[in-house]
DNA sequence: CTGGTCGATAGGGACTGGCTATTGAGCCTC
DNA sequence: GAGGCTCAATAGCCAGTCCCTATCGACCAG
């Protein structure tokens, strides 16, 4: 059986005539006349009857033409529901961010990617490093953005911006005076960090790892927000990545954010994705929308 | 699109696994890959997310895949609705009757056709002999009892059994003792006769046409069973169907049946159908039931 | 009887859907 | 890291299907 056959049948059985039906199904009258016929063939069931003059349905045939129409009905459905789906920018796109990207980032771009792709639905998801690559790899999220470098197996990135890190100091410690900080005027300082899992936590970790500091063995921050807390009530300093300290996140309440002299610590904040996914026309467009911000 | 693209995408959706879903729909794996490939052209939409060692649903897949689904079902229907209706002798056949028949036949067919067509839904109209030729000309009804013969055009008809004539007379009628009748002895009695559209009539005007009888000017009867009564009060004499005059029908309450003498005067019931029929073998069965009923 | 309508039939060509064999990518094991 | 395994994609070929035009045959109307 064929869906074309039962729109032969739904067009016979409107127009109860072989030639209007064939006509309004654009084939010829034979050709419908064939198709019908091998239709009652194999369903074993005469569902026309071929009067003179006059197309009349079986009784079979009334019972079989509302599912024959609901079928045909349905079939457009599919093909119109592909066709609004055709857009590439449509649709929803999961896009997955660390926490130390997510509140800072978004903020920023929001406003560009509802303008650039107003029928992209983003949904947003908050995950650590580790399981954003899972939940990826997974399907449960499309596109992943944090800081590169990672394990890539399966997965395409490219980066999206570089993001400076700064030093957070309580305003009443001596580094918050200097005029320039560099790492190594962070000796023997106390270093706050946050919980583990964090990539944050092992790049602040990698960029201190030539001098030595203390990490503190009792604190570890649960959030960028809990650190900055932590640093301003005097119990040491931090890295913050560059975005953290922009608009309401900077000095102020007993915390002052000094930017380092060069070289300038940084790290590379970018997209990740499977390489096998459908929506790489979306995740380019979300990614050169990030970047174009970013560059600005 | 085809219906077996559909039934692969739903095999595939939910096994996961193109050699699966191929095996499960009877097919090759290339085979349904390419179906699966082609179906996602034609609607212009990736359906499947081919990752490595992993079949996953695009977004867009996962809404088809409900009306895929449907579609799929509704078309299994139609095949287990056609393999049921496929038994010829099932479902409904409607039977058109004519009065003068209908009453006096049925009560001695239905148990036997109910024995022997268990299966075959009778439906029963009653209609006299042009709008019931009309009615199944138009299709309303599938299957004509009545006196032949009748013009046919586009018509079929058989003959189903001979039935005789009987006088009814009033009981206290000079005609009520003779041993014998003849057409005849009806010479100078008054004939009442059913209104104008019952075959019965023009047969009672045909046998009678040699003869010299006068009909009743005033009264036309609707009905077998008023003519009876109106013969029973003694306002005439009247011909009746020899089936009319069974059972419960026969004589008494001041009416008299009398059989006639050779030659018996007699009518053809037949059944009558359209060539063009889709059901000629429940008509078949039907017709074979009552002939071999009445042969008896 | 003739012309017109309508569906069925005949015959031939293009396309589709199916197959087997093979490739290629990714994963696992030794 | 070489080789084997799994799994989908590709290649190449064949057969059946679908469609076409042309024509027939039945029926109806004038």
């Amino acid at each position: 059986m064929n869906l074309r056959d039962l729109r032969y049948f739904v067009a016979l059985a409107e127009t109860r005539h072989f030639g209007k039906a064939a006509e309004r199904s654009y084939v010829s009258q034979p050709t419908l006349s064939a198709q019908i016929k091998k239709l009652e063939t194999y369903l074993g069931v005469q569902l026309i009857e071929r009067q003179p003059r006059k197309v009349a349905l079986t009784e079979t045939g009334v019972k079989i033409l509302p599912i024959a129409r609901r079928i045909v009905q349905e079939s457009d459905e599919i093909v119109s529901l592909a066709r609004n789906e055709h857009d590439p920018l449509s649709g929803k796109l999961k896009v997955g961010l660390i926490p130390t990207i997510g509140p800072y980032l978004l903020p920023l771009i929001t406003r560009k990617l509802r303008k650039q792709l107003p029928r992209l639905k983003l949904m947003l998801y908050e995950h650590q490093t580790q399981p954003l690559l899972e939940k990826l790899r997974a399907g449960d999220i499309d596109l992943g953005i944090l800081a590169l470098p990672v394990p890539l197996d399966g997965l395409e990135a490219r980066s999206l911006y570089d993001e400076n890190f700064t030093l957070a100091v309580p305003t009443n410690s001596p580094l918050a005076k200097r005029a320039h900080v560099k790492i190594d005027d962070l000796t023997g300082e106390t270093l706050l960090l946050l919980e583990d899992g964090h990539c944050l936590r092992d790049q602040a970790l990698d960029v201190c790892s030539r001098i030595d500091v203390k990490e503190s063995e009792d604190y570890r921050a649960t959030s960028l927000e809990t650190l900055r807390q932590m640093v301003a009530a005097g119990l040491g300093i931090t890295l913050l990545p560059e975005l953290a300290t922009r608009g309401p996140f900077g000095s102020g309440h007993g915390l002052t954010v000094k930017e380092f002299s060069r070289p300038v610590p940084s790290r590379t904040v970018g997209a990740v994705w499977r390489k096998s996914t459908a929506r790489t026309d979306a995740i380019k467009a979300v990614c050169d929308t990030v970047h174009s911000s970013m560059a600005a």
